[in-house]
RNA sequence: GCUGACGUAGCUUAAUUGGCAGAGCAGCUGAUUUGUAAUCAGCAGGUUGUCGGUUCAAGUCCGACCGUCAGCUCCA
C-alpha cells in the first residue's frame, strides 16, 4: 500500500511510487551520468524514497563529469586488477581534465604497459558490467578488503568515524571503496586514454610507500576525446619555454636555475609591460618607491616573515651577521610609513614598487617563467584607516579590469574569508569581510566565497584570469593586513588628534611580472599585438637599391618611438616576409623602386596579409596610434 | 627536496650488439638584385652536461654531481 511521492524532476512535476530509480524512469536522458537529489549528487540508480527534487547531471556539469571521471578511475584500477592481481588499491580521483590511480605495484610499470591495460579497460567497457553500490558497517568493510588483501583500504576504512556507513562500489569482479557516486555501468566510458606514469607516495607523505601513479582522461564520445588532445598540442605549441626560445625572448642558464636571462627582445616586452604598471599606478595616486633588499634578520624577524616564511629565503652570512634576501616589499614599506609620523591626510599612502624579489622555490618546482627563484612585482602596499577599506578595495578593482583588459583577457575572483587562526580583533574583521564582499557586488564580477581560506593576518581576494585556451591562472592578490601595522607599531594622527591604527593592502595585479609575461606569451602564443611587440615593424627594401628609402622609414619610425628594424639581407622578398612572419612581427613595410618612386609603402599585417601600398608619412601617424598602450 | 625519464653544434635531430660523431635549419663568405611564407654554392661550427670508473676501444656500460622535463611535495 505505498503511498506515492511527489518529485519535481527538472522543473515538472511528477508522482511516483517510492523506491523508483531515476535510472529506470523512462524519461531519463541517455547522457546523464548521475543526478542531484535535492542537491546532493547520487547515482542514477539510488532509490527515490522522499519527495524533493531531482535534476539529471551530464557530462557537461561540472559534478557530472566528475562522475564520469571517477567511473574512469575505477575502470582503470579494475583493469590494472585484471592485469597485476597482486596489485594493491590506493585511491583514485578525478581531475579537472581526467583522472589518476595510485596503486602498489610489485614491481615498476613502464610506459609501454599502458596499452596493456587500456586494450583491458576497453574490454571491460564492451562488457557493460552494471555499477552497483553496497553499504556496509565498518565490521564487513574491513572484513571485505582483508579478503581481498588491499591494505590502503582498511587503513583508509580505520581512519573513517567509527559509526561511518560504508560505501562500496561493485564492477563485475571489482569492488572499490568509494563514496561515489558513479556511472551506471561501465559501457558508457566510450572513449578513454592512459596519459602518463609517475611515482607517487601514499598519502602524500615521503615516508610512506610509493605508489605508481597512472593519468588517463575520459570523454563520453571519441570525438571528445580527439578535441582534448588537439588542444592539449595546441597548448604544447605555446608552450613560453619554447616559444621564449623561438622568438629569442628569454633562456634559462644551467649557472643560475630558476632565474630568467631576458634576451633584447625580451627586455624589451618586459620594459614596456611594466612601463604600463608604472604610468597606470602614477595616475592613479600611486608612489614608486624602491627599498633595500637585503635587510638583517631583525627585520624579518619583526616583520613574521622569519617564523614563517624563512625556508624560502635565501640567507647571507656576513661579519657574523645574518641578512635575508626580501621575498616581499612590504617589511620595507611599513618602514617607510613608520619612518616619520603620519597624519590621516596623507591616507591613502600607496607605495608602489618593481624591485627585484628572490624566493627560495625548491628544486623540483621550478618551472620556465611560471615558477622562478628572482623576479619582480608590480607590487603595492595601501596604507588606509579601517574607513577607507571599501573605497579603495573599488579603487585597487578599477586597476585589476584596465589592466586584464587591455589583454583581452575575461577573470573571476573568489573571496578568502576568515581562518580558524586568525589573529587580530574580531568585528573588524567582519567588517572588512562585509566591505569586501558589498564592493565585489557594486562591481558586478563573478565571484564565489572561500570561507576560511583567508590569511591569518586578514581575508583576501584572488582573481584568476582566463586566458586565450580557457585555462585559468591566478595573478592579482589583493590581500587586508590588520596584523602587519602591528608588527611594526605603525600610527597615524586621525582628526582628534589621537593615534590610529591604519590598515594595509597587499596588493599585485599582474603578479610576478615574470610570471605574468609567461601567460601573455601562451595567451598570444607569441603574437603579441602592436603595442606590446618588442619589434612592432620591419622594414623590407625589395633590393638594395631602396637601402637608403627603408633607412629613412626606419628612421621617421624609431623618431616615433616606434621599435623597428630593417632587413638589409641579401634575400629574395619571400624570404624576409617569412622570417618576419616567423618571428611574429605584426607589422611588415615592403618598400621597392614602385614605392620609392611614389612615396607608399607596401603594408603587409602578421594577420591580414597584404594591404596594398599606403601613402608613407599618413601611414606612420596611422601606425602610431594602433601602437597607443591601452590605458584607459 | 622526493620518484621516474632525459641531456649530442644556437635550434631540431642521426649514430647496429661498445668500433672513424653525421645531417637539416640558423650563422659566415661568395654569386644572385629579386614585389609578399624558404635562390644557389662554399665555409665554419662538437672535450657528446661535468667529474670519475670499466674496457684495446665509451655518445653508448657503471657511479657521483649539475641541469631539464613529467609528477609528488611545498607555495604564511
Amino acid at each position: 500500500m505505498s503511498q506515492r511521492i511527489a518529485l519535481t524532476v527538472q522543473g515538472v512535476a511528477i508522482e511516483v511510487l517510492p523506491g523508483m530509480r531515476p535510472y529506470d524512469w523512462e524519461r531519463t536522458p541517455d547522457d546523464a551520468v548521475a543526478c542531484k537529489v535535492d542537491g546532493r549528487v547520487v547515482d542514477l540508480k539510488r532509490p527515490l524514497e522522499q519527495a524533493g527534487t531531482v535534476e539529471f547531471l551530464t557530462f557537461d556539469d561540472d559534478e557530472g563529469r566528475r562522475v564520469f571521471r571517477h567511473s574512469s578511475a575505477h575502470l582503470l584500477a579494475q583493469a590494472v586488477k585484471r592485469l597485476w592481481p597482486k596489485a594493491r588499491l590506493g585511491t583514485g580521483p578525478a581531475l579537472e581534465d581526467g583522472f589518476y590511480y595510485d596503486i602498489w605495484l610489485p614491481e615498476p610499470l613502464q610506459e609501454s604497459d599502458l596499452e596493456r591495460i587500456a586494450r583491458t579497460m576497453a574490454e571491460i567497457v564492451s562488457e557493460d558490467l552494471p555499477i552497483e553500490r553496497v553499504e556496509l558497517d565498518r565490521d564487513q568493510a574491513l572484513a571485505l578488503f582483508s579478503e581481498r588483501d588491499e591494505p590502503f583500504k582498511m587503513e583508509i576504512i580505520r581512519r573513517l568515524p567509527e559509526t561511518a556507513t560504508i560505501s562500496t562500489y561493485r564492477q563485475g569482479d571489482f569492488i572499490d571503496l568509494c563514496t561515489g557516486p558513479h556511472l551506471p555501468s561501465t559501457g558508457r566510458i566510450r572513449a578513454f586514454r592512459l596519459t602518463s606514469i609517475s611515482g607517487a607516495y601514499w598519502r602524500g607523505e615521503e615516508t610512506n610507500p610509493m605508489m605508481t601513479r597512472i593519468y588517463g582522461t575520459s570523454f563520453p564520445e571519441p570525438g571528445q576525446l580527439e578535441q582534448f588532445f588537439e588542444r592539449q598540442e595546441e597548448a604544447k605549441r605555446r608552450d613560453h619555454r619554447k616559444l621564449g626560445r623561438d622568438l629569442d625572448l628569454v633562456s634559462f642558464l644551467d649557472d643560475a636555475p630558476g632565474f630568467p636571462a631576458w634576451h633584447p627582445k625580451g627586455q624589451q616586452l618586459y620594459r614596456v609591460l611594466e612601463g604600463f604598471s608604472r604610468d597606470l599606478q602614477q595616475r592613479n595616486g600611486y608612489q614608486e618607491v624602491s627599498t633595500p633588499w637585503i635587510y638583517r634578520v631583525g627585520l624579518w624577524q619583526q616583520s613574521g616573515h622569519w617564523d614563517h616564511y624563512r625556508d624560502n629565503m635565501f640567507v647571507i652570512d656576513r661579519d657574523d651577521q645574518l641578512m635575508g634576501l626580501k621575498p616581499m616589499n612590504c617589511p620595507g614599506h611599513c618602514l617607510l610609513f613608520g619612518a616619520k609620523t603620519r597624519s590621516y591626510r596623507d591616507l591613502p599612502l600607496r607605495l608602489a614598487e618593481y624591485s627585484p624579489l628572490s624566493r627560495y622555490e625548491r628544486s623540483g618546482t621550478l618551472h620556465g617563467l611560471f615558477r622562478v627563484r628572482g623576479f619582480h612585482q608590480d607590487d603595492a602596499h595601501l596604507f588606509v584607516g579601517e574607513e577607507q577599506i571599501g573605497a579603495e578595495m573599488e579603487r585597487v578593482l578599477e586597476l585589476v579590469d584596465i589592466v586584464y583588459r587591455a589583454f583581452g583577457m575575461s577573470y573571476d575572483v573568489v573571496l578568502s574569508t576568515r581562518p580558524d587562526d586568525y589573529l587580530g580583533d574580531l568585528a573588524l574583521w567582519e567588517k572588512a569581510e562585509a566591505e569586501l564582499e558589498s564592493v565585489l557586488q557594486q562591481s558586478r564580477l563573478k565571484y564565489r566565497v572561500n570561507p576560511g581560506d583567508g590569511a591569518f593576518y586578514g581575508p583576501k581576494l584572488d582573481f584568476h584570469v582566463i586566458d586565450a585556451l580557457g585555462r585559468r591562472w591566478q595573478c592579482a592578490t589583493v590581500q587586508l593586513d590588520f596584523q602587519l601595522p602591528v608588527q611594526f607599531d605603525l600610527t597615524y594622527t586621525d582628526p582628534e588628534g589621537k593615534l590610529r591604527r591604519p590598515v594595509i593592502i597587499h596588493r599585485a595585479i599582474m603578479g610576478s611580472i615574470e610570471r605574468f609575461l609567461g601567460i601573455l606569451i601562451e595567451h598570444y602564443a607569441g603574437a603579441f599585438p602592436l603595442w606590446l611587440a618588442p619589434e612592432q615593424v620591419r622594414v623590407i627594401p625589395i633590393t638594395d637599391g631602396q637601402a637608403a628609402y627603408a633607412a629613412a622609414i626606419d628612421g621617421a619610425l624609431r623618431e616615433r618611438g616606434m621599435r623597428s628594424t630593417v632587413d638589409s639581407s641579401n634575400q629574395k622578398l619571400g624570404y624576409k616576409v617569412r622570417t618576419a612572419q616567423l618571428a611574429k612581427i605584426p607589422i611588415m613595410l615592403v618598400v621597392g623602386g614602385r614605392d620609392e618612386a611614389q612615396g607608399t609603402v607596401s603594408v603587409r599585417s602578421r594577420e591580414a596579409g597584404d594591404r596594398g601600398p599606403q601613402s608613407w608619412p599618413d601611414y606612420l601617424e596611422e601606425l602610431v596610434s594602433l601602437a597607443a598602450v591601452p590605458l584607459a
